[in-house]
DNA sequence: ATTAAAGGCGCG
DNA sequence: AAAGCGCGCCTTTAAT
């Protein structure tokens, strides 16, 4: 059962044993087998254990030689750890790699990788909505979805393929340093899930009751809105306009004589009726009701934690997505229900203007490092006297990295190709690929996806000497699409390969503060290794500062309060060394806004 | 009756 | 109704 002590194995690939006495009855193997692998991917050790054993055997070899475990997918095996109480140091995601290696420019020779077509898959994500008929319908839907396979063949012939096409890659040591961090990013995201978001259950109901009135019984209208949905129909003199269908809305208004061509809000905005301001509030309750109201805490706060399920990569420049509870769009309304337990703080962190200095530090564009240096780059491009006012220089920069070419942005974005060539030159030229339909990558080698095969047959029959004005205005609108998508892209992606560096550096640091005594939160035992903290007993996440969110360019570290300063210095630090770590002594600095409080109560 | 698309708005 | 990128979620309406 032990391996023959020669080296350390860098590597324990995991996956399920085959399972031979019940030959694939519905391949419930209930054996797990590792595989010690060295540095040089040669097997010295194999195990096999029960399911049940599993933690344990993780538990000891965390402590005896930290190895990298190989997972075919973190949501499947990470949460089972996390429940027993183990945590882990690093992994490898052979899934969220294969993603990454099967377009990498970088890779020179993906031709095994690629064939291998059952690792792409969607993650395997333990639905968490406690409703019953919720969780039924969800894995429902999900059984239907590929998954990866899981069994220790499938792992160990994958994780060669994909070390044999980092190896040849033309940076490897770029490309090994992406799939870490993605790898450790699906490690953040099982843990959160599992650590879940403190949430105020009474202060979220108060912000509710405030805006919209007292819980109301079923499905009726809360008190506010329906005296709110009066006053607009009032205003209309139309007793019968319903506000919740905009074919009818619009109906209603133009009844009203107020020109609208759509019932969007920044339409809505323009106009000068009585009707307008109580509509506006009115579409804003509704959104409030019905995307965070009563419903959204029962499903998804439980036990005073938020526990959203993210999707690590699930967005193809490298951000995270999010697969239910909405926690890319908690609105700001609702930090203030983010609050920290008893006895513990919230650390609140975000990059100011993360995406320009992605841009600045990759494109090595050393006046744009300048304008940014130690303040906000926007103030920034006013003191060098780029552009007038702070406002006009978040148009402009916006528009630059999102390739707008008319309106204020337009007029403006022209003044920094004059300031920034190199930071300009390289989205330019990332736009220039994608409308002729190319591919672009991030600093570290993630790959846009090329076109597909409608964009081609518009182009080429715009080309065809038959080819009606039409035709040439769908192609050229489609090419441009392409190259605001690939301008974007490196810049997004880059951003979000910041942040996935800053993240796992974070967790590393986090995890190595020491625990504290629950019953005693004076006392301190120092120097566990991750891993050796929890008792299966007791919550992993108890007794130290540990990640609960995580939104592009923003953290969230709940901390016992005596551990706050300590945790908020790690913050700080990680930063400095993504920095480093993607742009060595690039001249590019990421300041944090950063503070310590028992809520989140931002912006 | 079920599914897809569109409109709208929240987040970065 | 966005101009100008990337998402998820909810509701209504259109399509099958």
């Amino acid at each position: 059962m032990t391996s023959p002590d020669s080296a350390p194995a860098a590597w324990c690939v995991i996956g399920r044993a085959p399972d031979r006495a019940l030959g694939g009855v519905r391949g419930m193997g209930s054996m797990i087998a590792v595989v010690d692998l060295d540095d040089a991917r040669q097997r010295i050790g194999r195990h096999q254990l029960g399911v049940d054993e599993l933690p344990e055997f993780v538990r000891s070899r965390e402590a005896e030689d930290r190895p990298r475990w190989v997972f075919s997918d973190t949501p499947n095996w990470y949460p089972a750890l996390l429940a027993a109480g183990v945590q882990i140091e690093r992994c490898y995601d052979l899934r969220l790699t294969h993603a990454i290696l099967m377009r990498s420019e970088l890779v020179t020779d993906r031709g095994g990788v690629a064939a291998a077509e059952e690792w792409e898959a969607g993650p395997v994500s333990a639905p968490t909505a406690p409703e019953a008929e919720a969780l039924f319908e969800v894995t429902e839907r999900r059984s239907h979805i590929k998954t990866v396979p899981h069994d220790i063949e499938s792992a160990l012939a994958e994780f060669s393929r994909q070390s044999t096409a980092v190896q040849t890659a033309s940076d490897p040591g770029r490309l090994r340093l992406l799939l870490a961090a993605e790898s450790a990013g699906g490690l953040v995201a099982a843990e959160m899930q599992a650590a879940g978001v403190p949430w105020d259950v009474a202060e979220h109901d108060r912000i509710l009751a405030e805006e919209l009135g007292p819980r109301p019984a079923r499905d009726a209208k809360p008190a506010k809105m329906l005296a709110v949905a009066e006053e607009v129909r009032a205003a209309l003199d139309d007793p019968r306009a319903n506000l919740d269908s905009h074919v009818k809305l619009l109906h209603s208004l133009h009844a009203a004589g107020i020109n609208v061509a759509s019932t969007s809000k920044w339409e809505l905005e323009q106009s000068e009726h009585p009707a307008i301001a109580p509509l506006l509030q009115y579409k804003k309750q509704s959104r409030l009701l019905t995307a965070n109201g009563w419903h959204w805490l029962d499903e998804w706060v439980s036990e005073g934690r938020y526990r959203p399920v993210y999707v690590p990569g699930g967005v193809v420049t490298g951000r995270w997505a999010a697969s239910g509870g909405g926690a890319l769009q908690i609105p700001r309304q609702l930090r203030p229900a983010l609050r920290a337990d008893p006895g513990w703080r919230l650390i609140s962190a975000d990059v100011a203007q993360l995406e320009p200095r992605a841009l600045a530090a990759m494109s090595g564009d050393a006046a744009m490092a300048e304008a940014g240096r130690g303040r906000d780059l926007y103030s920034g491009l006013v003191a060098e006297g780029i552009v007038g006012t702070r406002q006009e220089a978040k148009i402009a920069v916006l528009g630059a990295m999102y390739g707008s070419t008319t309106g204020d942005s337009g007029r403006l974005v022209p003044r920094l190709r004059t300031s920034f060539p190199a930071a300009m030159g390289l989205v330019d030229s990332a736009a220039e690929v994608g409308s002729r339909g190319g591919v672009v990558s991030t600093w570290l080698g993630r790959t846009s996806p090329a076109p597909g095969e409608g964009w081609r047959r518009l182009q080429s029959a715009a080309n065809q000497f038959d080819a009606t004005p039409q035709d040439e205005n769908r192609a050229r609108r489609a090419a441009g699409d392409q190259g605001r998508f690939t301008r974007n892209f490196v810049v997004q992606g880059t951003a979000a390969e910041w942040a996935l560096a800053w993240l796992a550096d974070l967790r590393l640091r986090l995890g190595r503060l020491p625990t504290v005594d629950d019953g005693n939160p004076g006392a301190a035992s120092a120097g566990e290794a991750m891993g050796n903290v929890a008792t299966a007993s007791g919550p992993v996440f108890s007794r130290r500062a540990h990640l609960v969110f995580f939104l592009h360019d923003e953290v969230i570290v709940h901390a016992p309060a005596q551990q706050a300063e300590a945790a908020a210095e790690a913050i700080r630090e990680a930063a400095a060394s993504a920095g480093k770590l993607l742009f060595g002594n690039a001249p590019v600095d990421f300041p944090l806004d950063l503070t310590i409080s028992e809520r989140a109560a931002k912006g």
